[in-house]
DNA sequence: CCCGACACTAAACGGGAATCACCCAAACGT
DNA sequence: ACGTTTGGGTGATTCCCGTTTAGTGTCGGG
């Protein structure tokens, strides 16, 4: 960002190197490294060697390496937001647009399981809640959009027990429970994961909403 | 008596407790530290100064940080799988056990949210798999003990949809995907506690089984 | 009286994040 | 053409962390 050209006339003194050309080096080295070997592996050091300069030069472009990791993972649940953004718009029954949702979050939670962890599994020790501002908000944002077909069913009287919102949350945290286990221990022997998001699904809505 | 004073020792030493208290000691203080401030506040350094020892000393007594913690893990499980065991035995209907021991497991994971995190939700980054031994194992003999009265529902026909297994799983999950968001976003507005625990285990069990 | 075992320690090591005090050369004003 | 700015960069340093090494003082036997 600031990307001001050079004007004739006064002003401000702007792009002399490839400043802005790091930024998105040291985004596309520690993606590669986080998705890789996880947070802890993914190193201030480490990435800085793999972009080629000192580790101080990292924080001539983020803050620390919580900003680092943060923006890439705005990066990935900003796509997860685009997704439950079209699934909200076809014209389907409120339902279906819940359970495409729930499936679209449970893919990308096993497709980009360290940027899962990281924000949605991040405990307190890990990152601080202020660091998460950007990153939180998206996950607002999903939220609300995975809220809203939820307040449609709510509203057409068809929930069977607890308010849209208890309900909301109440998905999102199974299907998030569910992600979780598989991604944290991945060993134990799981019946096959479509069965369980299978049987979540359809066990919750089943036994939330009436037909 | 004989208070070696021979060194003008910082701060005053341990009184030459017999040596096997120490290792309860230990336990004792990191518990203490450990509960109030989680896995990365639980220092080697600050546990040692809250016994009164030099930080080398712990390595006497346990072979790294992770054995001490888990240490105390396994203890607090230990305590699960006693009320697991209990709930087990009543002379009550499948279901109902099934209920019971969830919110045991819930009430469990917000009353030890830092044992919780440590155990459940520990990511690979943090605790090497072969050191969780112990406590995976009382882990299991948990998830045993719960899968129990769930294949006798299986067994009876009462259930559904999916396998007594995947169903199991899938309670487990959905259970620990409440408790472990509780614990890791405390500052979202929740629904109340008890009326998110309710619905899901409201909805499951009625979208899982058959009355 | 010495000897080894024990419980413990200070110091150090290697590696993390983050900061400090600089440096270098291109870009600008004049 | 030339000093000055200033953006990008660095190496050394600080402060923790977990863990290791090389001891040190005390003790119970032989």
């Amino acid at each position: 960002m600031t990307v001001a050209l050079k004007k004739p006339h006064k002003s401000a003194r702007k792009p002399k190197g490839d400043g802005h050309l790091r930024r998105g080096e040291i985004l596309a080295a520690a993606e590669r490294i986080f998705i890789a070997e996880g947070y802890a592996g993914a190193t201030i050091r480490k990435i800085a060697d793999a972009v080629g300069v000192s580790s101080t030069a990292l924080y001539m472009h983020f803050r620390d390496k919580d900003q680092i990791l943060l923006e890439i993972s705005d990066d990935a649940i900003g796509q997860l937001l685009a997704v439950n953004v079209d699934i909200a718009h076809r014209p389907i029954d409120a339902v279906a647009r819940v359970r495409l949702m729930l499936e679209a979050y449970m893919k990308f939670a096993l497709d980009n399981p360290n940027t899962y962890q990281l924000v949605f599994c991040g405990s307190r020790d890990v990152i601080s809640k202020e660091k998460q501002a950007a990153t939180a908000e998206l996950g607002d944002r999903c939220f609300a959009e995975f809220s809203g077909p939820i307040h449609e069913i709510a509203a057409s009287g068809r929930l069977r027990t607890g308010s849209g919102e208890s309900a909301a949350q109440v998905l999102w945290a199974a299907c998030h429970g569910l992600v979780a286990l598989l991604i944290t221990m991945p060993d134990r022997n799981w019946a096959p994961r479509e069965e369980l998001m299978k049987v979540t699904l359809d066990g919750l809505l089943h036994g939330l909403v009436t037909d």
